[in-house]
DNA sequence: TACATAGTATACGGAAGTAGTAGAATTTAT
DNA sequence: ATAAATTCTACTACTTCCGTATACTATGTA
């Protein structure tokens, strides 16, 4: 399961993308208009922006923004920092690799393999998806 | 991340798959053959009886012994039962669906769009591989 | 300079979930 | 009867998640 940190990250990120040409958009009227606990928010956004995908200014007139083209932020690289492995087993993780303490043989392990499956199915879903995609997923989904 | 109790569970089946023609196999050597703790394989076990995936034998000469064709046990069913809902996002689950508080419109929800497709390509393996493929995976990466 | 605005940083706490343990009850073969 | 095995309920320790609190720092404006 993806944890609401993450969840309520994707939506800030969507948000911020939709308010691409606008001047920084402060956290409160992020967490008002996507109904996120403003505390929480506050971290989610630090993380995002130490992660490099978030530009702030401080003080009076400050706020939040983009600081990348919405096409070039995809969903795995949030998530990693949000969330960490996408992979459903450690011993399948590219980024967050841990060997199971009672496995006998990775090499061999048929349990494993299928999730290396699974993850690479994933993965080419979450390294493919951009926010300007999510972005334009809403359009299309408004117009049905 | 899968729990440990889902990994015990598909490891606890795949050794009884294994073990099909022979006379039903003691949780302790269960325990011992994949080094799961014990009493905690008891309870994984029990739950996969009472879900029809075991047969049991109690008192001496008793264990456990696979009810289904191993062809027949798909993960995604053990997964259902031992961890609950597939998809990451519980307004994306099928089995397991659960609207997201602070969602306004769930239909219009791009996030929600991306992660349906994620659950479908992960179920399309999980729904897929049975006990007997990952035995017949197993064979197949000791001969690499 | 004073002040309000807004992000930065760290620490704390409740709730829920995860992993594993304990112990007694029950069933069955010999 | 007895020993071997599962069944069942409850409990505990630990961790993570979600959210809150509080103090600090930077900036624009009057």
């Amino acid at each position: 399961m993806l944890s609401k940190k993450t969840k309520y990250a994707i939506k800030a990120l969507v948000v911020l993308g939709k308010n691409a040409d606008q001047p920084p958009m402060q956290i409160s009227r992020i967490a008002e208009e996507e109904r996120i606990p403003k505390k929480f928010l506050e971290q989610i956004l630090l993380d995002l922006r130490n992660a490099g995908f978030l530009y702030s200014k401080k003080g009076a007139g400050g706020g939040y923004s983009l600081n990348k083209d919405p096409k070039e932020i995809f969903l795995v690289s949030i998530m990693r920092i949000t969330d960490g492995p996408i992979a459903m087993v450690p011993c399948a993780s590219l980024n967050f690799y841990h060997k199971c303490e009672e496995c006998r043989q990775e090499t061999t392990c048929g349990i494993r393999d299928v999730f290396v499956e699974v993850r690479d199915a994933t993965l080419k879903i979450l390294s493919e998806t951009s926010i300007a995609d999510i972005i334009a997923r809403e359009n299309t989904l408004i117009n049905i």
